[in-house]
DNA sequence: CGTTGAACCTGTTTGC
DNA sequence: TGCAAACAGGTTCAAC
């Protein structure tokens, strides 16, 4: 294990589709009656907004888009003479991001920065000790904002798209993956695992792919986020408390993190090296390096 | 357009 | 043994 690897979750898509079902069987119809803040607020994008606009908000529903968290709200007219309307409540989980949703004098974690106090007598709670996350509440104009320039769901995308948006670019095929505006919700490690399925050299340039080897790719994307999302993610421990199950997708992992261990398909050491930036982990028999990239 | 590196932050692991 | 440095992750930004 790399130093520093979190021993807990490492929210991409799967994590955070797991996050977003836990979630789902607890917070719709229930009302934030309470917000509560940590001392660390730097993480929100406007913790007076925050504290004004969530007491009081009806959650009407949870969804994923990329690895953002978006709670839908309904929050009534204030005092004040404003309309009301729906609000939504945009979290990322960045690194060590995690919400869980537990009884109200449940032992407060450290580095728990945010307490929904829910009209039920538990709390949603959101917890991250790097603070990498971010957290904001937002009309639904303002909130597309954020939402909307990311790319394709790599779930969703069909096989022609997903082979337009890689054959007509020159970057490498890791740093293609992993650029939220053309996926939303990939990272590192379902990156790295669906190049290895592949076959495909994480420094092969998108443009360079042949046709097989972008429906191959496609195929192993896909077929890898639906095993990780069925196995509850990579590593997710306690996500809403006692219905959350321990993550068993880690013990799948063919590449990621592996470095100088057999490769499960032809024995060859598993290498790592650095792409675009990130650790790249892949077979250097398997995935070959053509003379071009 | 594409790449690299730094910054953000903290817990864990590594190396001396 | 102990402490400091390296490192991991996702995202953004600046520089080339």
């Amino acid at each position: 294990m790399p130093a520093g690897t979190p021993a807990l979750l490492m929210p991409e898509l799967p994590e955070v589709e797991t996050v977003v079902r836990g979630l789902r069987l607890h917070l719709p119809g229930r009302r934030i009656v309470e917000l509560r803040l940590g001392k660390k607020t730097d993480f929100i994008d406007d913790a007076v907004a925050l504290g004004e606009r969530v007491p009081g908000a009806l959650v009407r529903g949870v969804r994923r888009h990329g690895k953002f968290l978006v709670l839908e709200l309904e929050v009534g007219a204030k005092d004040g003479g404003g309309v009301g309307g729906e609000l939504l409540l945009v979290i990322h989980l960045g690194m060590t991001g995690q919400l869980t949703v537990v009884a109200a004098d449940a032992e407060v974690k450290a580095h728990t920065h945010v307490f929904f106090v829910l009209d039920d007598r538990r709390e949603l709670r959101f917890c991250d000790p790097r603070r990498f996350g971010r957290m904001l509440v937002a009309s639904v104009v303002d909130g597309e904002k954020i939402l909307g320039p990311l790319g394709a769901d790599p779930l969703e995308v069909s096989e022609a798209d997903f082979r337009r948006l890689i054959s007509s670019r020159r970057a490498r095929i890791k740093a293609l993956l992993l650029d939220q505006r053309v996926f939303r919700g990939m990272g590192n490690i379902y990156t790295d695992e669906s190049l290895w399925r592949a076959k495909i050299h994480p420094a092969r340039l998108g443009a360079n792919l042949t046709g097989e080897e972008i429906k191959k790719l496609w195929r192993a994307m896909r077929g890898i986020l639906e095993e990780a999302i069925r196995l509850g993610g990579s590593s997710i421990s306690d996500y809403v408390g006692a219905d959350g199950e321990p993550g068993e997708f880690q013990i799948r992992h063919r590449a990621y993190d592996r470095e100088g261990k057999k490769c499960f398909r032809c024995g060859a050491k598993i290498r790592r090296m650095i792409v675009a930036g990130r650790s790249s982990y892949f077979c250097p028999k398997c995935q070959r390096a053509p003379r071009v990239l």
